[in-house]
DNA sequence: AATTTATCTAAACGTTCGTTTAGTTATTTG
DNA sequence: CAAATAACTAAACGAACGTTTAGATAAATT
């Protein structure tokens, strides 16, 4: 046969993620790539077809990589007190990573929310909607919320978690403790 | 002397602004400004120097356009009633415009934050400094704040309304409305 | 070791971007 | 009415974008 890849696909996803996140989709060229995935255009474009195909395989890397923090989430037993935590897993997970900017499912969702990229948007709404399914389940472990309340806190959390992703953009993390503290002092 | 301009620079710079506000400063084309102002790119580039300074003038424009909301909010005397008043009318008049999303300031920050033009992220940083600055002086009219409560209570707003922009983009009016009445429930 | 073939490098592709320039049109002034 | 000149149209500019292609390289098989 011939010679094998001199890398491993996975990795340069991740470090293509990584600059994804950072810059967002348009931002982030395929030079830039090239430069921080440490292989050429050629070898980008054989094993993931274009730059949309990479920013797709971006996206299902990053689901993996918070899918532990989901997961916990979704076993959480304790109520608002789940979300809260969720938040928190969420920022510190983010922050721990390196030098990325708030949440990269949020970044897309507001990048490509005036777009027609399809494929994308629906990716996004179908992650957004779980995340809510999962609030509102942890809402209504209390009881004594209505279902109108539910949902009215539900989205409020929601946008709230919009406000954090672009609040980690530019704010300290005490600043974004504090948001979060006071985020849920009414719930 | 020799013929006069065809169109009024006011005119068009709304007409600017607004195609700005939509679409980000990046993703708003040369192509689509001459389309959108009605004149040629010569025009363009007579009247305002160059796309950079198309978006400045679009900028000041839209300062003037919010200036009577953030006049009123100015005079309040009711503190955090002011505060929340201030969070509608920003909706309000956004959704009046048309189809434009969120607040131009607010998504202009957000665009140039990674961006290394100093120019437009000094004038963000101050517009957003101002903003600070009214918010803390309503939040002291209550008394009974201590300094530290009031500072956390304006980062915790300032941050809600970078969630309120975000959500404009994707929300419903009822679902803003919603938000702003679960924000202010706890302060 | 020779042959095969996938992976590599590097240059070029066509488009679109923001910007500029040459040439035409129309209005104001003498 | 004619000359002057600012505003217009439209074409072209170089640079950067995502993408493709031609040719060199190197490892696995015979």
């Amino acid at each position: 046969m011939a010679r094998k890849k001199q890398y491993n696909e996975d990795d340069v996803v991740e470090k293509a993620m990584n600059l994804f996140w950072k810059n967002g989709y348009e931002a982030t060229s395929m030079q830039m790539l090239e430069k921080e995935m440490g292989i050429n255009k050629f070898s980008i474009y054989s094993s993931f077809g274009n730059k949309h195909g990479l920013f797709l395989e971006s996206l299902k890397h990053y689901k993996t990589k918070v899918s532990a923090t989901l997961l916990k989430f979704k076993n959480g037993t304790n109520g608002v007190e789940d979300i809260k935590q969720f938040f928190h897993d969420s920022i510190n997970s983010n922050f721990k990573v390196g030098n990325q900017k708030g949440c990269l499912v949020t970044n897309t969702y507001n990048e490509f929310s005036e777009n027609e990229d399809q494929l994308i948007k629906d990716e996004m709404t179908s992650f957004m909607g779980n995340l809510k399914a999962l609030i509102i389940e942890k809402l209504q472990m209390d009881a004594s919320k209505d279902e109108d309340t539910v949902i009215k806190q539900a989205n409020y959390l929601l946008l709230a978690k919009h406000g954090l992703a672009a609040a980690a953009r530019v704010n300290t993390a005490q600043e974004i403790e504090d948001y979060i503290e006071m985020t849920f002092k009414n719930l």
